[in-house]
DNA sequence: AGCAGCCCCCTAACGGTGTTAGGGGGCGCG
DNA sequence: CGCGCCCCCTAACACCGTTAGGGGGCTGCT
């Protein structure tokens, strides 16, 4: 973990002991400290690299989108776009917390630059209007961090209860079963899909939707 | 603000104390202890209501949400599901952070179940499947929240820089022109639409293709 | 009337946080 | 050789969430 000076550290440094102690111990546990310690150095020195906290985030942000892809260009936008959006979220669930860190920043890594070109491309070739393409590629980040970020969180805050998924769920659909059936006849019905703990076929039904709202401009 | 021991505080009036805080200092200077100075009392004395902080973030949510009105019984369930969209961006824009703080959190206030309900209600009277309805449901949450995540927050922090919402777009303008237009090409061609500050047609582009996608499944 | 008990708030203190001030060692260059 | 700059250090500040333990005042029973 803590490793000698290994010479003259820089922002890529930080920022990959940064994604470690995230892994580790979660977005609230990330402090400037353990950071430090993990790059092997006291915890003032991270300012000659960074402004603050803040900055240090950013940087952890771009980090965990760094190893985006470019898909391959395969099938048609439709299929390309959709690719995009699994793609997104399987990022953002394959690092602890991903959604928090990413939700409210702006990344601007080249990386998520030459996605957002691809896909900006793909969408005018289909021939999208410029505002619209632009509001597309808005649009699907949007649905899968608001997704993502509901999907992990809840994740996080129950474990540490010591509660799987399946038993976080359970408990929900309990909550909703035992509402009066005279004012809520709805909630107590579809109690069980409101909980449905299946998370891919959740996103990949609102995936699917956008993608359709999207043909139908075409 | 810090007003005299008004008799036996209870949850609600900590609620109403810790909205008033966040409008004021927003969620990164939301603490206990000012909390409970804005209600009169001690820090300590908060956790004999309430757990923890992250409980009384729960509170703070549903305190945030609790301003929730359903919608006239008007138009057909497409125009009733866009303004449930509409309704919830308003809501979570009128309070500072209000994004950051109900994002990852499952609010279950009785005007949230409400809401739900009726919405579920029109929802498998349009003619929607039992799944389709409480997924169609989940969507259109994911996709208000992550947008209004997005809308809100670049604009705290860079209002803390004593910038506008139109300077920090046209900054974030130049920085896409500036790239190198052989490898970027619709970056730069359509800078001026991905910076576009007008949020409001932004977000009405999504939510209407979100519906169109949902009345395709009809 | 008196006393038990509980509700609710208090003070004190803990370890940890982000961040600033200022000092100093070691390297590159004149 | 020595100047200067880069980069890290120690010390310290104010603030944070949270726990321990004490006490005052009301309720209700005897």
């Amino acid at each position: 973990m803590a490793q000698p000076p290994s010479r003259t550290l820089t922002r890529e440094h930080i920022a990959a002991a940064a994604l470690a102690v995230l892994e580790r111990e979660g977005l609230a546990g990330l402090s400037m400290r353990k950071v430090a310690t993990e790059v092997g150095v006291q915890a003032p020195s991270l300012y000659w690299h960074v402004r603050n906290k803040e900055e240090l985030l950013d940087l952890l942000g771009d980090a965990i989108i760094a190893d985006a892809e470019i898909p391959l260009r395969t099938g048609d936008w439709r299929e390309q776009y959709l690719e995009y959006g699994r793609r997104y979220r399987a990022l953002l669930l394959a690092k602890r917390d991903a959604a928090k860190v990413v939700a409210g920043r702006l990344t601007t890594g080249p990386r998520v630059l030459a996605v957002l070109e691809d896909q900006l491309d793909r969408l005018r070739g289909a021939g999208f209007a410029d505002a619209d393409a632009a509001m597309a590629s808005y649009l699907l980040s949007a649905y899968v961090q608001g997704f993502v970020l509901q999907e992990q969180s809840p994740l996080s805050a129950a474990e540490a209860a010591g509660a799987s998924r399946g038993q976080v769920s359970r408990a929900a659909g309990e909550t909703f079963r035992a509402l009066p059936a005279e004012t809520h006849p709805n909630l107590v019905a579809l109690a069980e899909h409101l909980t449905d703990p299946d998370m891919d076929t959740r996103f990949e039904f609102g995936l699917q939707r956008i993608a359709d709202g999207l043909a139908a401009l075409l």
